[in-house]
DNA sequence: GATCGATGATTTTTT
DNA sequence: ATCATCGATC
């Protein structure tokens, strides 16, 4: 009990054991939060409170998981609490319980923003919209906008000023209809539902505020109106509400994030006791000093000073490259300089702004054989073949989404054009029925669509009916799978579709069955409809890997809430940085300057600020300027280079104008922004070799949040894999896997196609491995 | 209904 | 530069 606590500051330890009531702790970066989070949920159960009394909310799923596993470390598996997930799965794990109150089925479908925009296509023909006056994502953004703000069509419809709000109104209704008429549910539901399943339904309210005695938020700065509602409603029994967040971290406003939650949490929750967390465990002291010295620009904030006893550290490396090709070219040299240095690859990880920047990295990290993953971007579960079978799943579990029926009706073909399926979505609506259904309605298909055409669409459905029974009989879901892979012949559809991708693709193909064979066994036998949520609901950070082989590569956005050794981050550029569509606002510009607060305050022990003097936009290249926020860092805490590559000429003469020589004096923070190309280019390119960085106290193995990773599902890693195919396996071999890396064969199994080998990898677990799928070489 | 080639948007960040 | 979409053509 004691020793719960006699790892925590004093700070920490009074947010921990602090007395019931609203609670709100401002945690700096790297200031310990998880740590009490985890060690109040261990303190609230040795003070007799039940694992199932406690709710908390986590950002991503990973993160829930590890909470999960720490609290489990603590006090026991046994006595973890199981009410540890983010928003949207917590959402949709209550609605399904009560999904007969919401006129809806349990297996309801959950659409992504792509399956929404799908659906909005449909809905803006079916109204005559004009897609090129009213874009499909503008759409989408407001509608969830108003989701957000629990504004139904109805409303939106009454407080429309002008025709084209009007007009984004009737496609909000429009698209609500669709969206049910398909049994689905989107991101935005899965809060907005949960809160009208409280508001509308007492004793549900109750049921739910009565059982979760404790509520708890991480990451509270991001939460925005909806998520407040709901956990007000939650807490409204009992007023234990707990929450810890950092408004310099909120960097989700573009999301409907209101850090108003946070700086107004007092008021909103009387009788607030607020606790402060300003000792940064994390950075080394100069690296921790850039960071308040940029934060200190922001107005609206709460303000508060990080400070350290760790050591100084190195300076931090500002580089000026010539392009963003060369800029990756460095990176591959940071990975190299800093592993002769001793550190490990996965000490390494490379920030950028935007995802559309990663794939320069990615070539030049392959191309130099450097193991890599990037994180995110895209995501193993948005690849077309992956998309392809999970459309088949869902529609198996819900032969009402006719989104999933339009994707995976004619892929592969089966001369089923958009005019068919058009005729044959019409005619599931006219009989109020699931397109699925209308297998069994021959006659209604003959009519709809004619002779030819609805013998092709009655053999599809009729195949869908199979795979249906064979649900519904509890077939395992890597049975089910890998049925429909084998009676849809996909492999030959990919080989003949797209011969120079299908061995890659068809790679996908087997990792997403390895996929559901983990899923099978980590959730003993679980179900398709598990299966499907669990998949729909990842988040970038999910995916994750293991391990200190690869070097990673993530957006900022997605490296919120984890540290690394090492951060570069890249395209420190104005226009990049302060992105260009967020630069003319105050509010816009603080918060790109808080994502490069949270780029910075990564990094334990180095960081790099990497930035290019050109760069290619739609094809041809610009030129771009060091970002205004480099100003702000105190020039003492940076050493400057300007990294020549030499073999290049610059081609924007005006690289190293009049001004730029001229001015060294690029003080002025706030109107100076425009003069700064002086920064790298005045300091010249002398031979500013790397200081030798000095082996002060180890930081690195004290870190505070150890991120142990987890296993993820599906990995999305990549790199370079000659490999032969099929080679016998026998038990005991060593054999390395495209991306799960080395590991043993315990188990093989069948033959030919059918071959199945287990093996157990000593960082993945065990997975069963088709070799005609992934090809697993010998090691021996 | 499929195929080819022209055209135009796309790049902010994500559960 | 790349991708998706659209229209003309078979």
């Amino acid at each position: 009990m004691t020793d719960l606590l006699s790892s925590l500051n004093t700070a920490q330890r009074a947010a921990v054991t602090a007395s019931d009531g609203p609670v709100l702790v401002v945690a700096g970066a790297g200031s310990g939060k998880t740590k009490v989070l985890t060690t109040r949920i261990a303190w609230l159960l040795e003070q007799g409170v039940y694992p199932g009394e406690i709710l908390a909310y986590t950002f991503t799923n990973k993160a829930a998981k590890e909470m999960k596993e720490r609290v489990a470390r603590t006090v026991g598996e046994d006595r973890a609490p199981f009410w540890i997930g983010t928003f949207h799965a917590t959402g949709a794990r209550i609605l399904r319980t009560h999904a007969e109150r919401l006129e809806l089925p349990r297996d309801f479908a959950i659409y992504d923003s792509d399956d929404q925009k799908r659906l909005l296509k449909g809905v803006l023909a079916d109204l005559n919209v004009d897609s090129k006056q009213f874009g499909i994502s503008g759409v989408r953004a407001a509608i969830s906008a108003w989701k957000n703000e629990d504004i139904d069509p109805t409303a939106a419809q009454a407080a429309a000023m002008s025709y084209v709000e009007e007009t984004y109104a009737k496609l909000y209704e429009g698209y609500q209809k669709a969206l049910r008429n398909c049994k689905a549910l989107d991101f935005d539901d899965l809060i907005l539902e949960t809160v009208h399943l409280l508001e509308k339904h007492e004793d549900v309210r109750n049921q739910y505020a009565s059982k979760f005695r404790h509520v708890m938020v991480d990451e509270f700065q991001d939460t925005n109106e909806l998520q407040l509602l709901l956990v007000k409603l939650l807490s409204c029994q009992h007023g234990n509400i707990f929450v810890v967040g950092d408004d310099d971290q909120a960097i989700y406003g573009w999301r409907g994030a209101k850090v108003e939650n946070m700086l107004q949490f007092d008021e909103l929750f009387q009788g607030t006791q607020t606790f402060r967390l300003e000792q940064n465990y994390r950075s080394l002291g100069t690296i921790l000093d850039a960071a308040n010295a940029v934060i200190a620009n922001n107005k609206q904030r709460k303000g508060k000073n990080l400070w350290t006893d760790a050591g100084r550290g190195d300076l931090v490396a500002v580089e000026q490259h010539l392009d963003a090709e060369d800029e990756a070219a460095r990176v591959v040299e940071i990975v190299q300089q800093e592993m002769a240095a001793g550190r490990q690859r996965g000490d390494i990880t490379v920030l950028y702004r935007t995802n559309a920047q990663s794939r320069l990295f990615e070539d030049a990290l392959r191309r130099a054989r450097v193991p890599h993953q990037v994180v995110g971007s895209v995501q193993f579960y948005e690849r077309r073949e992956i998309r392809d079978l999970l459309g088949y799943l869902k529609l198996v579990a819900n032969p009402a989404d006719e989104i999933s029926l339009q994707r995976v009706i004619n892929q592969p073909k089966r001369k089923i054009g958009q005019t068919t399926v058009s005729r044959l979505v019409a005619c599931a609506r006219d009989n109020q029925m699931p397109a699925g259904d209308l297998v069994m309605r021959p006659d209604l298909l003959l009519d709809a669509l004619g002779n030819a055409a609805s013998k092709r669409v009655l053999e599809f459905l009729t195949k869908l009916a199979g795979w249906r029974r064979q649900a519904h009989e509890n077939t395992p879901v890597p049975e089910l799978l890998e049925k429909i892979i084998a009676d849809i012949a996909y492999e030959k559809f990919l080989h003949e579709d797209e011969p120079d991708t299908a061995a890659a693709r068809m790679e996908n193909v087997a990792e997403l069955v390895n996929g559901t064979h983990s899923f099978h066994e980590a959730s003993d036998g679980g179900t398709l409809g598990q299966f499907l949520e669990q998949t729909a609901l990842v988040a970038d950070q999910d995916t994750i890997q293991d391990g200190e082989g690869a070097v990673r590569l993530m957006t900022v956005h997605t490296a919120k809430g984890l540290e690394f050794p090492v951060v570069v981050m890249s395209g420190v550029e104005d226009a990049l940085l302060p992105h260009i569509t967020s630069s003319d606002t105050d509010a816009g510009v603080e918060e790109e300057r808080r994502l490069f607060y949270v780029a910075i305050t990564r990094a334990m022990r180095r960081l790099y600020l990497l930035h290019a003097s050109r760069r290619r936009r739609f094809g041809s290249y610009e030129d771009s300027l060091p970002s205004r926020f480099l100003n702000e860092i105190p020039d003492e805490l940076c050493e400057q280079r300007e990294v020549d590559h030499g073999w290049k000429q610059p081609i924007g003469r005006s690289l190293f104008g009049d001004e730029s020589v001229s001015s060294p004096a690029r003080r002025s923070p706030r109107a100076g922004s425009r003069a700064s190309s002086s920064r790298g280019a005045s300091s010249g390119r002398g031979p500013l070799g790397h200081r030798e960085r000095q082996p002060s106290q180890d930081l690195y193995s004290a870190k505070s949040q150890a991120s142990s990773r987890n296993k993820p599902e599906p990995s999305a890693a990549s790199w370079d894999h000659d490999v032969a195919q099929s080679t016998p396996y026998y038990e005991g071999q060593l054999v390395n896997h495209a991306s799960f890396g080395a590991g043993t064969v315990i188990r093989v199994e069948g033959t030919g196609d059918d071959l199945t080998v287990t093996v157990d990898f000593p960082q993945r677990g065990r997975k069963h491995i088709l070799p005609k799928f992934a090809p697993l070489v010998p090691l021996d």
